[in-house]
DNA sequence: CCCCCCGATTAAAACGTAACAATCACAAAG
DNA sequence: CTTTGTGATTGTTACGTTTTAATCGGGGGG
């Protein structure tokens, strides 16, 4: 019940509080002698360093903040597990807050990070407007963009060519002899789905084909039930393109579930593409064809950026990475 | 750069420290009047509580710690919506920890848990040691299991039934009519893993099967990877039992992906049975026959308990409770 | 033998907030 | 006019750590 502290270690091994400090912080400042006892008398009272003390006389804290659009993406965790690696290598602790998209729930964690003074943040920001990211700056939080490119040069991004990644599926659907196209998308707002959309309207232009032929499907959510749904739709209406570009792999396995029910096959009726290339993709029994981004990586060179940005501020200088995708063809087109 | 504290609030506003720090935390306790002009300094400076400093002074933060096994599945993804809403209506942040199931990462994520001083600790333990989370109590930090039974009465718990999941999933492939059966599971040491199969040799018995009949197949991993090698190996070596029990469900996908490549029907040829009931065992071609858990729920029930400890520590009363599990019957199945 | 220096250690002063007792202003009761 | 009560506000102290400057104890050079 009662806390151990630094006071009650420095006693008990006969030292003062100050050089316990330095055993924990700056060990080669002590002699060896000593900081073996101090040791052992942390180990024997069970003393845990009061992070919050260290905090508020620090200035700053052990942790960075990640904000994640929807941690029930493995898109997303799978980043995360690339901050995390890296940040515990470092001795960082990862606060993880989930925005679920909307704009309350992310300003709501960006106060916690604010409050907690973290280190610094990483965000997949749910929308364009910088404001609160600078207000951060303002703090003396660094801030790292993830998943999204940079609009200025004064702050770190990893970033993954959207348009490319489009581009790619689009020109893949083409290649296989795609008559109508559609595009299945999430809200408009979300700037990864534009970008895929603009790659896909090139794609069709490159190919001599008009990009305003593109049906475009924009679901409230980015999900597999989402998708199932949009399937239904649009053989409901009798719309069905016969090949079908999907904004992530979540919308394209509904869309997968929603076809074969309807007795569609897929890629013989229809041509089917995700994006994200999640596990699931592969594991599906129609495999899906999905366009890969080097997700893990994406989390540790932003937490790499981060951290370097955070500890040497001085000679940091900010990158904008931009790494490009990669087309996985699998079963679900022709 | 320079942050603003509770003082430049209180001199800006015309008050003592004293009254700002009312304001943020008592606000019956202060005047209209003056709660409201105070409330306006705070908008206008960018005034945001330091945390470390609050939780130095009051002996406990504002957040819960929660630890899970593998942060890549989607049913602990699940469990965390569940606890991060509970979390967040009552005002407390969550700091998420993965220990993938290794004991070392576990251990690290309590001890930056308890450097952070924080209020409570949820946790799905990887392994049966009680120590640890002694220790933690010992320091006055709240503990409740998650989807883990407890094992004494001076502590909250809050688990689903695995032996008898374990049992409705192989009472259902015995009425399909199944002849031999295999067990597709992760590390032994996963207690979720063990019950299952109790449950499971159970239900054999009260069958009139022999239990020793079950084919234990065990993965260092509960992964669709794992799944799928899992199929490949029973495949290769001419073991295939003509119904199959995965441990979860991303055991079952993998495996149902590698039964299909090699050309073995679901369910014609094997029955196959997941475990969760994650949002994918719907979604996959041949869906999945699951045995569905409340997982949201379970997350949310654990956070009350635990919030509901930390705040009323005299009045409350541990609770164990054991949820139960249901079985969702779908195509990968006779 | 004195002085200086060096490494090791310590004393003391913050960091920003919460909480408690003390004070204040003021109105109602006597 | 004094007392009492009440609600609002303030002054002060302590939380546990880090950090800087000061101190200590010797060893070596002069």
């Amino acid at each position: 019940m009662t806390t151990v502290s630094i006071k009650d270690v420095a006693a008990r091994a006969g030292v003062s509080p100050g050089t316990v400090s330095n055993v924990l912080n700056r060990p080669e400042k002590v002699a060896d002698s000593t900081r073996i006892r101090v040791e052992s008398t942390i180990r024997e009272l069970g003393f845990v360093r009061h992070g919050s003390a260290s905090t508020l006389r620090a200035g700053h804290s052990r942790t960075v903040g990640l904000s994640v659009i929807d941690i029930g993406n493995p898109f997303f965790t799978d980043v995360a597990a690339g901050v995390e690696d890296v940040a515990s290598e470092r001795g960082y602790a990862v606060i993880l807050g989930n925005s679920s998209g909307s704009r309350m729930k992310e300003e709501r964690n960006l106060l916690v990070f604010a409050e907690q003074r973290v280190r610094g943040v990483l965000i997949t920001p749910s929308d364009e407007d910088p404001g609160r990211l600078d207000q951060l700056r303002g703090r003396g939080i660094c801030v790292v963009l993830v998943d999204h490119p940079a609009e200025r040069s004064d702050q770190c991004a990893v970033a993954v060519n959207d348009v490319t990644g489009g581009s790619m599926a689009v020109a893949h659907l083409l290649e296989g002899g795609a008559g109508s196209l559609g595009y299945v998308t999430g809200p408009p707002v979300i700037r990864q789905c534009q970008d895929r959309k603009r790659g896909a309207e090139q794609a069709m232009a490159a190919a001599g084909r008009e990009p305003r032929e593109l049906l475009e499907v924009a679901m409230p959510a980015m999900t597999a039930k989402a998708g199932q749904q949009a399937a239904e739709m649009l053989i409901a209406e009798g719309t069905l393109p016969d090949a079908l570009f999907c904004a992530n792999d979540l919308l394209a396995l509904g869309m997968l579930r929603g076809l074969l029910q309807a007795g569609v096959r897929v890629p013989q009726d229809v041509s089917l593409i995700g994006y994200d290339d999640i596990d699931f993709a592969s594991a599906s029994t129609v495999s899906l064809t999905s366009v890969r981004q080097p997700t893990y990586q994406l989390g540790r060179v932003a937490t790499e950026l981060l951290l370097d940005e955070c500890d040497n501020p001085g000679t940091h200088a900010h990158q904008q990475i931009m790494f490009q995708p990669d087309l996985v063809v699998r079963e679900s087109t022709r």
